[in-house]
DNA sequence: TAATTTTATGTAAACGTTTATGTAAATGAA
DNA sequence: TTCATTTACATAAACGTTTACATAAAATTA
């Protein structure tokens, strides 16, 4: 498999020159059928492999565009991927597309990376820990164009589109307050994580303005995924008091909440109410379907990458950030409480 | 604000030569603190970006590494994606992500892509569809590396890792059988994808090695999410004499079922046996939790990476096509069939 | 037959880097 | 001081392609 001969080597054997093989290799423009094949002999026989890398390099592009993406296995953000991929592709961009786990040396090296691959825009989809440093990214957004999803950087160049995340949990909380319950938990995620801090604000919000006390003992922190939502959950099931309803931060958390429930003999919504968010396709196969709060990342993930092309265009670009409002979609995990 | 600029622009504008713009962007060899300075103004002035591309031509090797993915919405590939990705990281490859979204237009655009990008190989992630003609994969593994995952192309140069998918659904089978079942249904995904016609083999041969009849109206074909094992299963339990129970060809058809059957009032286990496939996280915190069979997605993924890093580097590699044992993994969704 | 067009091929200049080679100034040792 | 290093930088030749341009032979047309 080794390559080592190159384009002149097969041009000598064919007796020929390398622009009539580079024709012969690309299909391009006039070459008899004679030294057609002799040039197709040279190539075998020497095994050559044009250097793809040459081939580029002689050769220009344009039009590339980089996303770093926190972690593919929250289902949420494949869906906002689509949304950027399909907006980005209908206008031809190439994509750059990075994992970074959610590790910030893993980001600073993918940024590198996408500035010397030639891109001309970063998309950052993701909410941010409160724990990093950004100064990086404002720097990336005095280069080249930024938009972020989920997240935002005051008094920055970078672009956001983002839902209203304080108001969303407000909504799922006031859902559960309207039922008649009080006695409402909420299974967070790390609340180093601005999302998640957002959602304990709208969860706070709601119990406040209603005038319900905001209970400690009904506040768990745990991974935004199913194993969290069940550990959560079991750790309020195992409470003196145990609530009555749970808003949890993700819908994959409120499986593992479902999952909880039932291991400990209980019903939903019978003895628990639950409401999760993102609104992910899972949610309504679940058994039972689940309340949730729709946060739209589809529509995020094309209006992020619309913002994109907007600003790489040179269009005008209403607002350096989107922010759209995020609404409640009943199903029935949710009931009205039975007096007890 | 984009970056057309060349190192020779920054040359002239720090006055000085292109070679020591080179060293200082290399910090190799000697360059003065004055000059340095000089010329990373005039860097940062222009927006100055060295082309990968054209650093790569000049150096040899760069380790640059394409991924395929047919579609992060299944829940499988994500899990694959972190062994391959965890994998090419540590041995410092670049890695190239692309989203085809089943789309074999994509594919091959990406593909000419990922080869303009200059990368040393590609991974091929995911069963393929037999209607779509792999020619271009095998002219492409002529060229450079290629591994496949999850399927294989015949007598091509194709490096391959998959499972053995027709001992995984025989295993399934096998299992509701060993449990007194006979009425055994089968939601499969669309059959002329790799993976569901090797699964549909599997039940096949597990009913046909019981002298059980292979039962056309239990047989169901949907998509692979939970839509279409929620769909599949409304169509099973609207038969006259439905099955006791279900095999599904991924954990998240598996998910849909289960909400169908209670949809229908009926239970899991209780009424209707299931096993999924795959074992994604999520099958562990479903209620019940599912019964499935481990695909293994991130041991194919680091595989799949291990066998690209030693044919990039002319290692050793034993085989051509590594295939792996997949396991049943019993929890809830299954019991012994009680005498009708 | 002469003029034109089409076909076929070669030469050499790109593409944007790295780096070998050469040279000269600054520094240090004797 | 004199010679040898070390430091600093420039020139130009790679890297392996593509392709614009030039040229000539063959085919077509007038």
């Amino acid at each position: 498999m080794v390559n080592n001969s190159t384009i002149a080597d097969v041009a000598e054997l064919a007796e020929t020159s390398v622009a009539t093989v580079s024709r012969v290799i690309n299909n391009k423009g006039y070459v008899s059928e004679l030294t057609r094949i002799q040039v197709e002999k040279a190539i075998s026989k020497l095994n050559y492999i044009p250097r793809v890398i040459s081939m580029s390099n002689a050769k220009k592009n344009l039009r590339n565009v980089g996303i770093l993406v926190p972690d593919l296995n929250n289902y949420f953000y494949p869906l906002e991927l689509m949304g950027i991929e399909k907006e980005l592709e209908k206008k031809e961009y190439n994509i750059f597309l990075c994992n970074t786990y959610e590790q910030i040396d893993k980001e600073m090296k993918y940024i590198a990376n996408l500035l010397k691959k030639g891109v001309d825009g970063i998309i950052l989809v993701g909410s941010r820990s409160t724990h990093i440093n950004n100064e990086h990214v404002v720097a990336l957004a005095e280069k080249i164009p930024v938009v972020m999803t989920n997240d935002f950087i005051v008094g920055s160049n970078v672009y956001s589109v983002m839902i209203d995340v304080v108001n969303g949990a407000f909504k799922a909380v006031k859902h559960l307050i309207d039922l008649g319950h009080k006695k409402i938990a909420f299974i967070n995620g790390n609340s180093e994580y601005s999302t998640f801090a957002y959602k304990y604000k709208g969860y706070q919000q709601a119990l406040t303005n209603e005038n319900i006390e905001v209970p400690s003992k009904y506040i768990v922190n745990e991974t935004p995924y199913e194993t969290g939502g069940f550990a959560g959950m079991q750790k309020l099931l195992a409470l003196n008091d145990p609530p009555t309803a749970v808003f949890t931060a993700s819908d994959q958390m409120a499986v593992g909440g479902i999952s909880a429930i039932y291991k400990a003999g209980l019903q939903v919504p019978g003895d628990i109410s639950l409401v999760g968010f993102s609104n992910i396709p899972l949610s309504e196969h679940l058994h039972p379907s689940l309340t949730t709060i729709d946060a739209y990342p589809y529509r995020v993930g094309k209006l992020a990458a619309e913002t994109m092309i907007n600003v790489l265009n040179h269009k005008k670009q209403d607002s350096r950030k989107i922010i759209l409002e995020p609404q409640l979609i009943e199903r029935n995990t949710c009931q009205k409480l039975v007096k007890d």
